[in-house]
DNA sequence: TTGATTGATACTCTCGAAGTATGAGTGACC
DNA sequence: GGTCACTCATACTTCGAGAGTATCAATCAA
């Protein structure tokens, strides 16, 4: 009946995770013994089964699954809570504007330049992670592709382009100008089929970190990889040995500003407008690659 | 830099709200040092100070205002995840409808009619709680007057129509067919003015909790109160000593099925869509008092 | 059958949160 | 202006929840 406390919440959703109570204990940085006791304590709290153990194996009930969904949302909370305390306390206030490196494009300079109502701070994350810092407070505001369906956050679309792939200009398949997925059949293609949009998923734990666009156009040259990229990354990114063709059947990506429903910022409104105004003037200096959306 | 519990949260928002480290530390059930001290604590924690003492005074800081804010959305999260985690287990998976008594406008029934697809469980409480309850999990969907601007909720308009003033049937003033707020000056109005749509404060702490309308018909009819209440309301209560005479100047109320914004219920959008049809419905037999809204 | 893996139990210990008693600063009132 | 009432902070003590260690028990694989 007494309330839940956060380490509770942080270790359920560490072994709801893990589906181990070691690895999820040493993920915690304790001990398995206390990890389990807790995690009996939380489901006598709740009247609840959480998990189904045998001793070899651990699955989430039905009410776990739908505490795991609920639990992050509150960690998220609270973890905002106390970020934005935080930042409450300091006079000069930056506007954190969460962005994924080399994906603004182009945009990120002119909207910067174009917003000078308050100063900006800049937080430069993998794609996956920008949703998550909107939530829990170390973003104010995201530039991000829309891949999304979030009602805890509020967006506002500045750019739909194609989708293209980048190919070593050698490559017989540059002589196309635009191509299909079919063609690509058998290449080696990044993350999946490459079909998705915005990347929202955390990469595979044991992935090489392909950090930036640099290291991508180096495998992309060597014929070692293909990758796929907004039309706007393209643009922004011409290089001597690759080729960006258009990919007829890739749903065209979004690029838009996303902050959370409940802000009530006036920094934050006044980004968002910059950023819309800031689109549309690329959009008219560029007509015939660019095509806005109110 | 480590992460907040929920008790601290709890302690803070006390704190907040009294502004009274012993009325705070009462409510809680604790010694006021303790209490002190956890607040000291949590300051030194977030590295901010949340409130200003004197040993005469306690105010909130600016990094205080917004914490309590977010430290609400926060407890609010994590008592919303664990209700519907205890919720989940249940296999019988009945849907709570919150709903302040007697204000459903006659079409409480009808929906529950409309709506078979799973069992559902009424909770009654009063207008100021049905948002919380939404938001603490408490319910899936509530039936409530609109005066909400809030994100994290999704609503549907059922009806719209104007507000009306219960009077004694003897009163000079029910000779007329409609009044003005003007006509009414003098006389015992409940909490202030009665121009608020959706009463969606708690009431004033010592006032006479006025339960139901029965209480309030009683008041109305010995002419010690007037009461202002949505057509569809008086509608639903015609009564031989009083008599409803419509406001001009206040505004219409709204009647509106709302639900957590996140919320993917099936059972949930069945019972919004069974109510919208229902309100449609009772729309065309009455086209001469209400008005809907799509 | 045996060994490896993994979660649960028993027991102990420690640190942090709560209580009590008291101090100290501030405003009100005579 | 001195005294009192009020209120928050500090000092010290107590106690229990949570963490650790050692070990058991159950399951699966060979």
């Amino acid at each position: 009946m007494s309330d839940l406390e956060t380490r509770q919440l942080r270790y359920f959703v560490a072994v709801a995770e893990e589906l181990h109570f070691g690895r999820a204990a040493e993920r915690l940085a304790m001990a398995q013994p206390p990890l389990s006791r807790a995690i009996r304590d939380l489901e006598r709290q709740l009247g609840v089964d959480l998990f189904v153990r045998t001793t070899r194996q651990v699955a989430l009930t039905p009410a776990g699954e739908t505490l795991l969904i609920d639990a992050r949302v509150a960690l998220d909370a609270v973890a905002a809570a106390s970020q934005r305390a935080r930042r409450a306390a300091r006079p000069e206030q930056s506007l954190r504007l969460a962005c994924k490196a080399d994906f603004d494009g182009g945009l990120l300079a002119p909207i910067l330049a174009a917003y000078d109502t308050t100063p900006v701070e800049l937080l430069l994350t993998g794609p996956w992670d920008l949703v998550p810092a909107l939530h829990d407070g170390r973003a104010d505001v995201a530039l991000l592709a829309t891949a999304f369906d979030d009602p805890t956050l509020d967006s506002e679309a500045l750019l739909t382009e194609p989708r293209m792939v980048a190919l070593p200009a050698a490559d017989p398949l540059a002589a196309r100008t635009t191509l299909r997925l079919a063609d690509l059949t058998g290449r080696r293609l990044p993350n999946g089929s490459g079909a998705e949009t915005g990347n929202l998923a955390p990469p595979p734990p044991g992935s090489p970190a392909m950090r930036d666009l640099s290291q991508i156009f180096n495998l992309v040259e060597t014929g070692s990889l293909l990758w796929f990229l907004p039309a706007w990354v393209a643009r922004q990114f011409p290089r001597p040995h690759i080729a960006y063709r258009l990919v007829e059947d890739l749903p065209p990506a979004t690029l838009a500003v996303a902050w959370p429903a409940a802000s009530r910022s006036p920094a934050v409104a006044a980004l968002v407008r910059a950023a819309v105004r800031v689109a549309k003037d690329a959009v008219a200096d560029e007509p015939h690659v660019s095509q806005a959306l109110a």
